[in-house]
DNA sequence: TTAATAGTGTCTGTAAGACACTATACG
DNA sequence: CGTATAGTGTCTTACAGACACTATTAA
């Protein structure tokens, strides 16, 4: 705030603010976005990221949460970790209709039961990643969903993030998993055991194996996240080159 | 934004957008942050971080440059790299007058001539990080230095943002120093100038080198960054622990 | 049995940290 | 000469990647 305001605040000029949600979750090995279907203009038609306007009274991120939930169904509780901020957008020009500055986010969830249509009846449906990055978005959250997703690859080397994708349980190959699916790599079993295991981020379950998926193989330990928060991995994990 | 709207757009909510900034420089040795003191209330003569309202008709970063070059004398010219977004903060009650957001900057420049008064006669200062962080801050605009700090702390690791701390031209020695400052440690000049080599964001200028400072010493030789953008340092030079 | 996944062991190359040593300036 | 900084060389340790090998399940 400039302490010699060019703007006395009761004038001040008239911006609308959102939020814009980046969710992704991991589907069929694949990772995937959720996208909605616009039903008004501008864009009318046109697939977008959930979002919607920030009430006078809700905090910011209380937003994101309030959109999600409407438009998708999706809950992610108190849990602060799975909704992080990602960054801000407001060109002038990005909503024909006003002046409008959005903050995105980006929400990690574990797979869906499935995603079912907003409160208010909108189309949401889950998208993978390429596909999505194919279309024409509204607005510029074609730019956003890239963004968010240069973030998440990014926090996979040096974050936990990586078990927010999966249910409270998982085995190292459910987490393996992920790194394959968001990173579009076959990481060696061997190497990534004993670097996640190594840093700390999973506990084992006591006595807990997973049965064995359809075609077979030996059944493996069940982990949980080790910390309810996020927590650095130390050292990073580094995603393989070319 | 939502497809079905919760509120018209034309009867959207009242909130006005800013923008902060967090503009770092090293000083004897040491990170510094500017601040500038309020002249109004709230806050009146507390030190705030320099910013101020958007306007209609201009971008987020425009505004960023535009308020640090009135209260400050600054100038960041057209380059991208030094100014860069950091995080939004809208909590409901941040402003006592009313409902802001503002997005906060972090902008690297190296040592200035001297920080003036603002075109608005406004105090501008350049204070120690640890000293500002001490203060009592107007707004929340103490987290917002936090967050900054954390930010460049965690960027010099894997950014070439060091070299924005210098000159055009600088020693291996006077980027150690910003090193040395920011993480507050000392570095093996021995192991960091081949580190720094090897990731290859410097070039060394043909024949420079520097006058030995008054200590005396071997003369050096001069480098410039390699890219006018940010680049990567690969492999990524890993702050020490502890 | 084979196929598939879980999990262990081991070798090799790269790179980081510690630090000795040389080079070139000022006084 | 001593002192200070620039710059090179080298040793040791840690860890990542590659990959061989064993373990335990389903079909």
């Amino acid at each position: 705030m400039s302490p010699t305001l060019d703007y006395d605040p009761h004038e001040f000029p008239p911006f609308a603010v959102t939020v814009d949600l980046v969710v992704f979750t991991i589907r069929d090995e694949r990772l995937h976005v959720v996208l909605v279907e616009r039903g008004s203009e501008p864009f009318a038609g046109r697939s977008a990221l959930p979002g919607g306007f920030v009430r006078p009274d809700e905090g910011i991120d209380a937003a994101a949460r309030r959109e999600l939930a409407e438009e998708t169904g999706l809950d992610l509780g108190r849990d602060a970790a799975t909704l992080t901020q990602l960054a801000t957008y407001g060109d002038p020009d990005r909503d024909p209709r006003m002046r409008v500055v959005s903050v995105a986010h980006v929400a990690l969830v574990a797979d869906l039961p499935d995603p079912r249509g907003g409160s208010d009846a909108t189309a949401a449906e889950l998208v993978p990643v390429d596909t999505a990055l194919r279309r024409r978005l509204a607005f510029d959250h074609r730019r956003i969903l890239r963004d968010g997703l240069d973030r998440v690859r990014d926090q996979l080397e040096y974050l936990s993030i990586a078990t927010r994708f999966c249910p409270p349980e998982f085995t190292l190959g459910d987490l393996r998993a992920v790194y394959d699916a968001v990173w579009d790599v076959e990481l060696d079993p061997a190497n990534f055991r004993r670097k996640i295991l190594a840093s700390g981020i999973v506990t084992p379950v006591a006595g807990a194996r997973a049965t064995p998926s359809a075609s077979g193989g030996r059944p493996a330990q069940r982990y949980r996240a080790t910390s309810t928060a996020l927590a650095p991995i130390e050292p990073p994990f580094r995603r393989p080159t070319a």
